[in-house]
DNA sequence: AGACAGTACATGCACATGCATCGAATGCAA
DNA sequence: TTGCATTCGATGCATGTGCATGTACTGTCT
């Protein structure tokens, strides 16, 4: 009896988790694709971004990326390979491990990601805060 | 910077929930693909088993369920076509307003829902609580 | 050195999804 | 009744995704 109590609170949880992640990230989506991004796309320069130093080593081995993105290896390469199309990042070897692949944010790809990072806070906060304004 | 900390939280928070909806949603599909469904059939089988009756009036209009589950109009049409196909719901038409369209289970559904029903919950159960067993 | 299992990334393929649009039906207004 | 805006659901199309596989490279074992 407890036992089928606890599962629905499970069951709910989930719906609500469902429901929060669907808004936020069609809106996200929404919103990013005004700057001809998706969703997944800003994840991605967002870890670039966000690397071992702002404006010096950028680099990041693919698998790196993938350990910290909810894609799959093959999502991941083919999105790498779009942000390459568009000359936000470059694809290149690497000395150490010659199956591997150094991608690097370019500086049009570190601009864009600036640019848009205030709006993917905005989505957040609007969507999750739900009004919740953090007056300073 | 009360702003700049209160924007962290919101985004360490959106990881969180991408995290836990990508690996539970994940894990979900994988076992009922097992069963030949996917986690939106589910949704939708769902929508349709805990409905008015579950074994009389068991009809819903599309809208319905499209207010119910996080998918396109388009996505719920084709998703309720593939149903149809695999026997699972049956599309019939409304007396009262022509352009709509009933979805009724058939029993086939019916047991289906009923056996994937526990998949899931285990799921939950096994993502969501992490080994918060209920023990009674 | 040579063979072989394992790893890293790319690609063929099938499929689900969203956007825009279409055709049908409704409701309201003239 | 006729005309028009609106709504419901289906469909063409482009795209993103995962699975399975392919290709190139690494490391190990003999």
């Amino acid at each position: 009896m407890a036992a089928k109590k606890a599962e629905q609170v499970l069951v709910d949880q989930w719906r609500d988790i469902l429901a929060v992640h669907a808004r936020t990230l069609c809106e996200l989506d929404r919103e990013l694709h005004r700057h001809g991004l998706g969703a997944s796309d800003f994840e991605v320069l967002d870890v670039l971004a966000g690397g071992p130093a702002s404006d010096g080593d950028c680099s990041y081995r693919v698998q790196e990326i993938s350990d910290r993105v909810h894609l799959s290896q093959s999502a991941l390469s083919r999105l790498i390979a779009r942000l390459e199309k568009d000359g936000l990042v470059t694809r290149g070897m690497c000395p150490e491990d010659r199956r591997g692949v150094r991608v690097c944010l370019t500086p049009k790809g570190r601009t864009l990601h600036a640019e848009v990072l205030p709006v993917q806070r905005a989505v957040l906060t609007r969507m999750l805060a739900g009004g919740t304004a953090t007056a300073d």
